[in-house]
DNA sequence: AAGATACTGGAACGGTTATTCTAATTAGCC
DNA sequence: GGCTAATTAGAATAACCGTTCCAGTATCTT
């Protein structure tokens, strides 16, 4: 048997996410990949393919990340819109605290969609209505608790929320100020008493 | 005196505009400009400049056009929720019914945004400014006539609106039904009586 | 008609793109 | 040590990038 150790895939991974979620897709090269990740551009093409895949497995991963955070977050919280609040602060916190301002993954890939992509679309369509779920059922736990009054209608929430949610990630590219974006969430919060 | 005639340079400014607006900077190159202007490549760059000197006056043209339309829109509403929700609404047919997809050109600007582009973040910055400034003044006007309870913090829901039409915009380029974006909006709107 | 300018098509530039490939080196197992 | 495969550096490829340039053509004014 040969050599066997390779380098850690998912730690390359890890920072192609990191990449393509600061720059996109057609602002990140081959070769700013290469110089970043520490691999050989050899490497890269033996394991992931090529730009695209490499681009798709860095999507899916954090995708994955992304709703798996979500769900254990809402898990770990008793009420449900400390719990929402909570979530939209960290949301606005990591974007104007990150340097790089990244905002959020599936955002920027939403916004760089070009007519055709007719499979990342589909992807994005799905991660929404993943979100919306994960909304949806936290919003039921408030609801069946008697947190949240019987009368609000969770579903349209749970969607507002969403796109409240990915204008939230938007406009904290540029917004400074984390008080001003909480204000917002303040508001928006009144439609759960 | 010579030959004075020359392309409608505002003609093809639009047109640049769309172009940019639907495959964003990045992706767009200058063949890609040549051959859908139907100008030449030197009158291109005689006219305009460069590349980058042509996004410019492109998102440039787009943003006035947009916050005079939106000011002068509201102009003509004498209800101030009801004309919200028609913005909305206009904001959501748009881009589902436009067969590109196209979304906003400035939030998907505000997302292809890199670290460095300092410029580019002040207008964006601006912009932000120039519509909460708009949403509020309507705002005004509904506390002023009564439309609206003066107890409401107008200040807030501004800026909220504006997170939220920044949200409508990315979302409505891969949600394919209308009506399910306008029960956000109808959420949202609560927030108004 | 003559002169001046707007605009064209297309070549040329140096640089970068994504991808493939080769040769050399490294690290594990027998 | 010797075999085998993982990984490297970097060259090669062909296409495309943004930009500059120029000779030719079209269109205007006098």
């Amino acid at each position: 048997m040969p050599r066997v150790k390779l380098f850690d895939k998912n730690e390359v991974l890890n920072k192609a996410t990191e990449l393509f979620w600061k720059k996109g897709y057609h602002a990140t090269s081959i070769q700013d990949l290469v110089s970043f990740l520490g691999i050989n551009r050899g490497s890269l093409y033996d394991t992931y393919g090529g730009k695209k895949e490499l681009f798709d497995k860095a999507f899916q991963l954090y995708r994955t990340n992304n709703s798996n955070g979500v769900t254990s977050f809402f898990e770990r919280q008793n009420e449900v819109k400390k719990g929402f609040r909570k979530l939209f602060e960290m949301g606005i916190n990591e974007t104007i605290t990150d340097i790089d301002h990244k905002g959020c993954f599936v955002v920027n890939t939403t916004t760089e969609l070009i007519p055709g992509e007719e499979e990342m679309l589909k992807i994005i369509q799905d991660n929404k209505k993943v979100f919306e779920g994960i909304f949806y059922a936290f919003l039921l736990k408030g609801q069946q608790n008697g947190e949240i009054p019987k009368s609000k209608n969770i579903k349209n929430i749970s969607s507002l929320f969403y796109t409240f949610y990915n204008g939230l990630k938007v406009v904290a590219k540029v917004e400074t100020n984390p008080k001003k974006l909480m204000k917002s969430v303040d508001e928006i919060l009144i439609l759960l008493d």
